[in-house]
RNA sequence: GCAGACGUGGUGAAAUUGGUAGACACGCCAGACUUAGGAUCUGGUGCCUUGCGGUGUGAGAGUUCGAGUCUCUCCGUCUGCACCA
């Protein structure tokens, strides 16, 4: 394209002709011309260039769905288009990227309802998202977008998961899942909310089921410990350590015994407490109802109905109804009784649902006098409750605070700390127990009984056991299958693909049978920001060099719902290909922040059933791609929830015109005036230090400011007018062009360099100085920058104000502070 | 219960981190103008008071010449996790 397409070959004052004809702001022209050129000229395409810093900006790629675009993701987009935008016109080699998240359940239960293949749906929804993406005129390289669904892509996710299967990370187990029986699927603990199904609301049950099962608990002390260095949101750090729940303890073993206290061979019950140094209140002993002794004991029990009774009951709770209900049910196991090892005392055992099968050991030592849980269980079943540590009053409730030792042997009169040290020493010694970290994260359910989903590239043989299918043969692609119904016996869409099952075995050739679940959703978008360093190879997931230029993500936008799923598989996921040699950093992202919700007007979500959804198509088409995206900055501090206002959308809107409209004054002649020269600098200043703190909505006033500060202007120069679009390029990108381009330059707005601003001229050589008097404002002074205390004393004294207030009084002190105050203290 | 965030006009919010509270915008009031446009422009707008002035950042106390900001106590809101031993 030539130099002078955006300008049509005419001189400045050619231009202001034309443009006098056309006196209305055009946004649709303005917009979608600008687009194009951008398009035509592939303005965002970046590649390797060592000779410049690399600047890597991200946003969470979408889920293409039907329902097109949000008013929500363009507020992530918009903010780190806005720091992509900057960065790059201060030099730096900007990578911001954008795919999509393909894969997931609503276009297959699309697919259940119409018959449209999963794929025919999909690729529909990404050309809607992208040319919305588009008609908001992000700075995206389009050239490496790509969809999690490509086989090329997802070829590299299997590839992936057979490196977590040979480093025994990757395992096939059967567990008691959490099933979702509306979506048929076996959910991951992430995916449960309270009890019910993220997704559909159903509430979840428990299900026996062989699972592949990824091992993210190996990497449980990494993904807390290395947050440390990261420049994350507090939130974002406290929620990912609370979800990985590191809790320091021991592991104690209790002997099963014969009523008359004869051990049992090999049934030591093994619990994990928090507090060891507790153990000589234990008055009782509780284990899940799903623990493997209920059943291999059951010959001993006196009151064997009662028990399975109590099992079955709980079998059938939903995660929900065993959680909402805390009253304290149970059941003794009658017949035996537990040794504890620190008093070789007998104690009752008990099942009760409050102890979980998932968490520690599925048993736990009861120490009703200091945890209320067991205190309500001890009162309720007429179990002895002994004090072990001094404070509170037992008769009451449970003492949950810390206090001397009492009435435990050789821990008497310790503390907190000495305490746990010598019960874990005196354990080991005995070889009874050590001391055990646990974590309430579970390792990752990595099955999805579903059709649209990365296949799991494993095969089963009956003699090799489960083997991965060799590389040559990825990507393994999804077969067509008669339809996309998952059954009540949770099996995949797949297990109907026919000849597709059957294969033979890449270790003795023998017969084989194929994986027919599918991997879950958050598998692709695990390593998507390793792919954008290096899309198009085929070779590799992405080259070395790429990885080592563009990695780590300097600056990461997402939702906080995604902090203990997608960020911290990811997170993990990276730190397993780091291991491998396959990654250099062992961190993917640097900085992480997150935006907070839009809401509707009266402040409910929007969704579909309260109709209250704002369409982002109909602002883009009503007010402009550059008032939307300003307003989405304006609208708030980035990081908390706003309320969408149709009313401050408009303020932004006469904004726009605003500036638009004083082109009319530009003067390619005119002299800036020192006050216009300072108005100008100062918010240089403003707008690019806001913008590096995040916070648009100041960073947009500062621009309202200076453009309020030249209404008094007859003439505004061409080169004041043009510093203040490039400002505005970040946020309103079309219209800096299309200003940019009528003030005559043929260099494109978004490849100018950012204004650099005077600090002489950025700081006011005037300041008002307020003065006190005992604290009260009695008025204020101009005053030269840095004028002499005395000075400023002086003239603090002349004010009318201060001579009337402060006569006949006493003038005990009289503080200045430079620039700012005067505080006269007189009594 | 645990963790995190927060509480400022009629509304969304600012406040250079201890120094003029309410920037910027919405709304409202008054005026101007018009080629009637989703108009635009000018001025005003925390509360009480005719004025002088007083008062004001959830409540209360403290530190300080000075507190929206720091400390303590209490009240309230939102978000995440939650029978996690």
């Amino acid at each position: 394209m030539s130099e002078n397409t955006h300008y049509n070959g005419m001189n400045f004052d050619d231009w202001k002709k034309e443009w006098k004809l056309e006196d209305r702001y055009n946004f649709r022209t303005i917009e979608s011309k600008w687009q194009k050129i951008w398009d035509d000229e592939k303005a965002y395409k970046v590649d390797i260039d060592k000779s410049k810093e690399k600047f890597y900006a991200l946003v969470e790629f979408p889920y293409p769905s039907g329902a097109g675009l949000h008013v929500g993701h363009p507020r992530s987009y918009t903010a780190l288009d806005v720091i992509a935008r900057k960065k790059r016109m201060q030099g730096l080699n900007v990578l911001y990227p954008m795919g999509f998240d393909a894969f997931g359940l609503p276009a297959e239960n699309y697919a259940i309802k119409t018959g449209v293949h999963p794929a025919v749906s999909t690729k529909a929804n990404i050309e809607t998202f992208t040319k919305q993406l588009k008609s908001l005129g992000f700075s995206f390289d389009w050239d490496r977008c790509f969809s999690t669904c490509d086989p090329a892509y997802y070829k590299w996710t299997q590839w992936m998961f057979i490196k977590l299967f040979e480093k025994g990370l990757a395992y096939k187990d059967k567990i008691a899942i959490n099933w979702c029986p509306s979506c048929k699927v076996g959910l991951a603990n992430e995916e449960v909310v309270n009890g019910c199904c993220e997704r559909c609301g159903a509430q979840v049950v428990r299900r026996d089921k062989e699972q592949w099962m990824v091992a993210i608990t190996k990497y449980a002390d990494r993904l807390i410990d290395d947050l440390e260095g990261l420049d994350f949101i507090d939130r974002v750090k406290s929620s990912e350590i609370n979800w990985i729940g590191r809790s320091e303890g021991a592991e104690l073993d209790f002997d099963l015994c014969s009523n008359a206290g004869k051990p049992l061979d090999n049934k030591k019950l093994k619990v994990f407490t928090t507090r060891p140094d507790t153990a000589f209140g234990v008055t009782y002993m509780v284990m899940a109802p799903e623990h493997k002794f209920v059943q291999e004991l059951m010959p001993l029990f006196e009151n064997k109905a009662e028990i399975q009774a109590y099992v079955d009951e709980t079998a059938k709770k939903s995660e929900l109804q065993r959680t909402a209900d805390d009253s304290k049910t149970g059941v003794e196991l009658k017949g035996i009784k537990a040794k504890n090892p620190f008093n070789n005392k007998l104690i009752p055992v008990f099942i009760s649902d409050y102890v979980l099968t998932g968490y520690g050991t599925g048993a736990i030592m009861a120490v009703p006098a200091h945890d209320q849980r067991d205190y309500d269980f001890a009162k309720k079943f007429n179990l002895p409750i002994i004090q072990v540590l001094e404070g509170g009053d037992i008769s009451e409730q449970a003492w949950e605070e810390d206090g001397a030792h009492i009435n435990s042997d050789f821990l008497n009169g310790m503390n907190k700390e000495d305490g746990m040290k010598a019960a874990i020493d005196f354990a080991t010694k005995h070889g009874f127990g050590n001391a055990k970290v646990n974590y309430k994260l579970r390792d990752w359910v990595f099955s999805r009984q579903r059709y649209w989903g990365e296949p799991i590239p494993m095969v089963y043989c009956e003699h090799c056991g489960w083997q991965p299918i060799p590389e040559s043969e990825l990507p393994l692609t999804l077969p067509e299958v008669p339809d996309y119904h998952p059954n009540d016996e949770g099996e995949s869409p797949l297990s109907k693909a026919g000849a597709w099952l059957k294969t033979t075995c890449p270790k003795c050739g023998g017969e084989a049978r194929r994986e027919t679940d599918t991997m879950p959703n958050w598998a692709g978008s695990s390593w998507y920001f390793l792919r954008y360093c290096d899309p198009h190879n085929d070779k590799e997931f992405a080259s070395k060099e790429a990885l080592e230029y563009w990695m780590p993500v300097d600056w990461y936008n997402g939702g906080m719902e995604h902090t203990t799923l997608h960020l911290l598989y990811s997170r993990f996921w990276n730190k397993f290909l780091f291991d491998c040699g396959l990654v250099p950093f062992s961190e993917p992202y640097k900085k992480r922040t997150s935006h907070g919700m839009i809401l509707a007007s009266n402040g409910e979500k929007m969704s579909k059933s309260r109709g209250n959804v704002i369409n982002p198509d109909d602002i883009v088409s009503s007010y402009g791609a550059d008032t939307f995206r300003l307003y989405e900055m304006f609208i708030g501090p980035f990081d908390q929830v706003a309320m969408w206002s149709e009313e401050s959308l408009m303020g932004v809107y006469r904004f726009v015109n605003k500036v638009y409209g004083l082109f009319k004054k530009v003067d390619a002649s005119a002299q800036p005036s020192e006050k216009e020269l300072r108005a100008l600098h100062k918010c240089i200043k403003e707008v690019t230090e806001r913008i590096d703190q995040m916070k648009f909505n100041t960073a947009v006033s500062s621009l309202m400011s200076f453009v309020n500060s030249l209404s008094e202007s007859e003439k505004i120069s061409a080169e004041v007018y043009g510093t203040f679009v490039l400002l505005m390029c970040p946020f309103t990108p079309h219209l800096a062009e299309e200003m940019w381009a009528r003030l005559g330059h043929s260099d494109l707005a978004v490849k100018a360099p950012w204004p650099v601003f005077d600090p002489k001229l950025a700081e006011d050589d005037v300041v008002t100085i307020a003065v006190q008097l005992n604290g009260k404002m009695r008025g204020t002074i101009e005053m030269p920058k840095d004028a002499a205390k005395n000075e400023v004393e002086k003239a603090a004294f002349a004010l009318e104000n201060i001579k009337r207030q402060t006569e006949g009084k006493d003038i005990r002190k009289v503080i200045v502070v430079p620039n700012k105050i005067v505080n006269i203290v007189a009594a």
